[in-house]
DNA sequence: TGCGAGCATGTAGTAAAATTACAGAAAAAT
DNA sequence: ATTTTTCTGTAATTTTACTACATGCTCGCA
């Protein structure tokens, strides 16, 4: 959140800067604030704060306070470190795991700013739902396909680009293509997102927010992507978009009600039959 | 905070009551809520909920806000918590991605004990790697084989039966077989252990501890089954095997050193040429 | 059974806080 | 220089948190 008021403070208006920085220097103070509190500290009017909420994405002031103390009250105890080629074993065990559960406590703290309801909605009466991915994503498609399926809506997996651009030129309107990549720089994602989009499909990315790909998407989840500055990083943010992919995949059993959670009784009751 | 109002339900009146309880099992919407909307779920009046407030040690209706949105994103509080089908679609998010959470840092904290050293041991000098898993386990186990085979290690996986039991009964000494399975209650994975052992290969479990294939194993890396208590339970169990399997695929990186190493970084770099 | 003390709960009112509508001022463009 | 656009503040409106008070209920005791 700090980070996001820092990024978006050139493109203010100078009122709107001045609330900016004062948060950023008083954060604390800040959080528990009341409207008129905060405009007096930064010598202007309350319109203008709220308007400076605004600006940054939120609903209102009551949607800042929130966030901020969201923001100061989370804890940065498993932080990245790289692993090195004189680690000990165990050593670098603990630092790959750290890394991962790291990378789902950031996953979390979006969470909030998501787009899952929309994500839900569109799936909920889908004809169809297919997840694209290449390489490592192309297993978490896959997988994510094989959840999905249990709900009774079918899908299917893409993991290879003719079969991706294939499915964009054919979609229909209530078709949802969910795309799966780390960098979001394979170039062929973004034409089968505009395609697909063209065509009137819902397109949702997992991907990088900075990427073409994400520009293209109907329905954008950051999954943001940590440097890999040594080749022993493994890829955490895979983890997080499978923690992501089970989280929606809840939502919208939710959402279809009586009717998915019927059908995953029955898809458990089937395996349970030869656990003997 | 959660913790403390559970601890005073007992003592509360009956409207009170349901007001801790509301907020308990919707804790993430109750962060958010205005005073009106908490009293309308509760079914209930706005003075009680501020009354609520301050038997629970709290100044005020605002107050609890603040602690509430402290509480849920501190990590005390990644306890698993079911969901049930009357929750809202955030609240549902959050449960999941908390029970991921929480499920990679159990993992973390059996890490010491578990035998890595020993498995990497076994897969540094290995002819071949198998990784088996059936259903959901089967993409854990493809994935596996793609990120291991990037080490210079002839790496193969078994999703079916059938391929299994081959491999065992053609197994040689210095091949290491990977089970990987959640409940450890596919009786075929235990032949398969026992066969690929008796034809001196290792065979490494990852698995509920308690099972027959776990103790048919020559190692055993322990993954505790959370019990699915309901159909919205999803496989969080299946994230802390990735994680795993990554740890281990690091540490076998770094006992492989120069070799190891390098072969990464060209396997990555073979990918980048593509980005453009 | 009847009566009142003490507690639980809700109604209505109030003060404060957040948000909106609108208008004046400053800056930019023509 | 004038128009247009953008920025900013004043004032009104709505919403929200909180308080005072009244009602009703339960339980003990006569």
């Amino acid at each position: 959140m700090l980070a996001t008021i820092s990024k978006s403070l050139p493109g203010l208006s100078p009122s709107e800067q001045r609330v900016g920085r004062w948060i950023l220097n008083h954060p604390k103070e800040a959080a528990s604030a009341t409207l008129a509190r905060l405009a007096r500290e930064c010598r202007t009017s309350e319109p203008t704060v709220v308007r400076f909420c605004r600006s940054v994405g939120l609903g209102g002031f009551r949607e800042l306070a929130i966030r901020l103390t969201e923001a100061l009250s989370n804890p940065a105890s498993y932080v990245h470190r790289d692993v090195s080629a004189d680690d000990s074993t165990s050593d670098a065990v603990f630092k790959v795991m750290d890394a991962s559960i790291q990378s789902l406590i950031d996953m979390r703290t979006q969470l909030s700013s998501m787009p899952v309801d929309e994500a839900v909605g569109a799936m909920k009466n889908a004809r169809q739902i297919a997840f694209a991915g290449l390489g490592a994503s192309g297993h978490v498609a896959t997988d994510a396909c094989h959840k999905f399926f249990r709900l009774g809506i079918p899908c299917t997996s893409l993991c290879d680009t003719p079969m991706i651009l294939q499915f964009a030129a054919i979609a229909e309107p209530s078709d949802v293509l969910v795309l799966l990549s780390h960098t979001g720089r394979w170039n062929d994602f973004t034409v089968a997102a505009k395609i697909a989009r063209e065509r009137g499909a819902t397109v949702i990315a997992l991907t990088n927010p900075d990427s073409d790909v994400a520009a293209e998407a109907s329905l954008l989840f950051p999954c943001q992507v940590i440097e890999d500055t040594s080749v022993y990083t493994p890829m955490s943010s895979r983890l997080a978009q499978l923690a992501l992919l089970d989280a929606i995949h809840v939502a919208l059993a939710l959402a279809r009600g009586e009717v998915a959670s019927d059908k995953l009784r029955r898809s458990k009751d089937a395996l349970r039959i030869d656990f003997t």
